[in-house]
DNA sequence: CGCCGAGTTGAACTGAATCAAGAAACGTGG
DNA sequence: CCACGTTTCTTGATTCAGTTCAACTCGGCG
């Protein structure tokens, strides 16, 4: 049995055995290298992926600089909301931060899976609110914490993030610099 | 006929008329005058307003200043998502910026209405995704634009705001202060 | 008429960015 | 397994966008 399955099957315990099977069935296992692209800003977003192993990052360039907007993790879901859901170019890109195993669908076939079963459209839903409450989270982390301040939240509530993410990286998804969470990191200690 | 039903018709027009019903006589209107609370920070949101006239804000507050996440207008359904849907307590406050009519329903009727047709689950959804996409353009705008940029943008793209709210709260969203704001004002004219 | 909240303007201050230059870590090929 | 080039991280000096504090204006309302 498959990851995306067995990972379904831990969160949603009580969801019937043939939606479950058809949910294995419809993705497609594929191996991503460190540095690869799932998506290119600009490009419609036209595939949703679980990401069954490895780390992913999502990031938009303005005026030459990268900001990082989101990280995934193992049995994350991934795609640019946005542009998948609105069908237009995405305003950011996806690019594999280590080897990973992904499960692939196409937007067509998850919409044909969603309509297949209540109980998958309602699983597909509940995912979609999780990351929605994730994002007005995210909102207010930016606009309230000072630069010092976002970061002992993070190394309280996702050190994950610092034991896995460059430091480049997670100082663009904290809205500073590299140099900031630098001196920041070394007042700490 | 009913503003909502009215509303809902026009952005589902191939909703059957069964579901349109029960969605008419599931909310209740209600009045709320300007000032009035229709969430408190801390509470848990118990409710979904629908707003056919009037304004509101979303707002919290962090070590004794403001910081202002939303605007609502006519036509908008209302809830502090997060806390609606975790059933935890809310970290913003919801107020009237005006008078207001609103169609109110509970969390348990809508669940009950959502379950009653498989329409109005997709609409519910329908609505609920397109509030993800507005957080993420808003990510976006707070994490890459200067304060004149934010609100080139705002005077561009939601002029609304400009004409109907107070400069104060509109600074408080932009993420600026008030002071700031009003020397971009004055430097554009 | 006087008060009060909202908006404006000015001056000083500050958190973080920018610019610059080394040091450390990393990976790639020999 | 080491050497070398590249990228990442650190540290320092300077600058700047936006805040803070303070004083003043304006308009509405009791």
């Amino acid at each position: 049995m498959n990851q995306l399955v067995t990972y379904i099957q831990s969160v949603a315990p009580r969801l019937n055995p043939e939606a479950l099977e058809a949910i294995g069935l419809a993705f497609r296992p594929i191996h991503k290298e460190k540095g690869e692209l799932l998506l290119a800003q600009g490009d419609v977003c036209k595939d949703l992926y679980f990401l069954a192993e490895g780390i992913c990052r999502f990031y938009s360039i303005k005026d030459g600089t990268e900001v990082t907007n989101w990280f995934s993790f193992k049995n994350d879901f991934i795609t640019s909301f946005s542009s998948f859901f609105t069908k237009s170019p995405s305003y950011e890109s996806i690019e594999m931060l280590t080897n990973g195993s992904l499960y692939q669908i196409s937007y067509q076939k998850l919409a044909e899976l969603q309509e297949s079963a209540i109980e998958i459209e309602r699983l597909i839903n509940y995912f979609s609110n999780l990351y929605t409450v994730q994002l007005e989270n995210r909102i207010l982390f930016l606009q309230t914490m000072t630069a010092a301040e976002k970061y002992q939240m993070i190394l309280k509530e996702e050190p994950h993030l610092i034991q896995h993410i460059p430091n480049k990286h997670l100082a663009s998804y904290l809205g500073i610099t590299r140099e900031t969470l630098s001196r920041i990191r070394s007042n700490i200690n």
